[in-house]
DNA sequence: TTCGCATATGCGCAAATGCGCATATGGGCG
DNA sequence: CGCCCATATGCGCATTTGCGCATATGCGAA
């Protein structure tokens, strides 16, 4: 039913909000976003190490993470390198920060963000 | 593990931020919370009727909000109200903003969080 | 107490989700 | 090419999750 019919732009669709929870509401993928929250990339291998979970689920994760919009990939030699998308809508972003702030377990009750 | 057992307060604890993900990464609790953010109260009954939902759907989904701590409730006579938690840590109340301010519809690229 | 409205809960079922195993695919190297 | 490393995917299985139905419980009114 796109509202703005008029938009040149291919309707930038506004991000179905409670998808973006899914994908993070699993520990495993949790916890991936928050390595790749340190603004690197990072191969399958070494979050499935880091992480320690099996190939298979490490790279099905990714997977869920991507078609979520969190993530990208990009193919270098035989590794396959995932960062956090940096093109993320400002809300989606703001979700993903949100929720990873929360994780930090150091402040009780202080400022998380900024 | 309580660290801060020096703590007068019932230790803090700091809350699981999949399991705050997980409860409103659900279209029917998304929606109450939603409903819930207007600071009001909402009994069970209007709840369901507005969100199309029945009435043991509807009860059970709002136990799930309640036990991640997202919402408390008031015996009213018969009813129980419902209303979004004042007391959630900050942190969490982040994350809840988060979410609920990426799913306002009229913004397509506009600023969301003021 | 009995009735009726509002809410919670036990139960079984169906769909979704996470997992491991095996295998396929992609790419570098000898 | 053959081999190996890294990643993706098909498949079956076990658990979780959401749902409706029926029923239990709480509370006010007659």
């Amino acid at each position: 039913m796109r509202i703005c019919a008029y938009a040149k732009q291919p309707v930038r669709t506004v991000p179905d909000p409670v998808k973006i929870l899914a994908a993070l509401a699993e520990p495993t993928r949790f916890a991936a976003m928050a390595m790749l929250s340190d603004g690197g990339e990072h191969c399958v291998c070494e979050l499935m190490r880091r992480l320690g979970a099996t190939q298979s689920r490490m790279s099905r994760h990714m997977k869920i993470l991507k078609d979520a919009g969190l993530v990208t990939d990009r193919r270098d030699a035989q590794w396959v390198r995932y960062r956090r998308n940096a093109a993320m809508p400002g809300p989606v972003a703001a979700i993903v920060d949100a929720a990873l702030g929360a994780a930090v377990p150091e402040n009780h009750g202080e400022r998380t963000a900024a």
